[in-house]
DNA sequence: AATGAAATTCAAGGGAT
DNA sequence: ATCCCTTGAATTTCATT
């Protein structure tokens, strides 16, 4: 694996915050902030692209617009120590299930997950638990004070 | 506020999943994707921007391109509860800190936070415990199975 | 949904460090 | 070698109809 980061320079710095922020943003707007021409802006964003260090681009969608109002972590544990773990696997297909993480705590794997309402959340944990056969603990978000920041070397 | 997921048809969803999949896809390629012609894709993508269903646009960047190859959830309970809670304000300006909720549990809020090594994440801790006056509890995440993804309604 | 004008992206060639 | 700029052509976006 080549060191992708090695020679990101305050001007490749600037541009990958800058199509953070927006995604969208034409070579033009970024040639203005960084001072440097359309095309010169092309060939570095190009390379941070094939670096791998702009993995694509993304919508950012507002999940309170679908009315989806409640998130919270759940953390899950297999109730059988003997049985194969494929909980990601089994787990995968339940779309309201938004990540899911192999952590090392107490419990085996972290969801983050996004449903309607309380309701809507007590049938997603009987889902949860009867097809991976795990118990689930959960926390309610109350609050998302700032969410995927991204912070550059 | 309005509900501005109401009338959100197929042809919307799929705009929507084309467009977090791909968050630079032209008009043209969403046009072939729906069966739509361009400006009817231009007018129905604006809508949702208008709406706020598509709250933006972003770059996706790869973490583990900058080194940053520990990640890990830190739930913060603040110390001496006669104080004013400003964990949040006094934690924002750590850049390591992508992503900061309160919630309803053991504990007051959780961040979620991306070192290098876990000697940084060390460092890390302690900076956040003397700026906030807060324990700490650490889960480290050992595999992303998946993240980001989103579920349309 | 189609059309034409403006903006943007792209590839090629040349010059400076 | 690498990085940057200019130019002209192809593509995409945009406003009007």
């Amino acid at each position: 694996m080549t060191d992708s980061a090695e020679g990101l320079d305050e001007i490749d710095r600037t541009l990958v915050r800058e199509l953070v922020a927006d995604g969208r943003a034409t070579l033009a707007e970024l040639a203005a902030v960084t001072g440097l021409s359309v095309s010169a802006v092309q060939s570095r964003v190009r390379r941070l692209e094939s670096r791998g260090v702009v993995a694509g681009y993304s919508a950012r969608v507002d999940p309170e617009a679908f009315g989806h109002m409640l998130s919270a972590f759940v953390a899950i544990t297999p109730l059988d120590p003997s049985q194969p773990d494929d909980a990601p696997a089994r787990l995968e297909h339940i779309a309201e299930i938004e990540a899911c993480f192999s952590v090392a705590g107490e419990e085996s794997y972290i969801l983050f997950v996004r449903v309607e309402s309380p309701r809507a959340l007590e049938g997603l944990l009987q889902q949860i638990r009867t097809a991976a056969n795990v118990r689930t603990r959960s926390t309610i978000i109350l609050n998302t004070f700032y969410s995927d920041r991204v912070h550059l070397p």
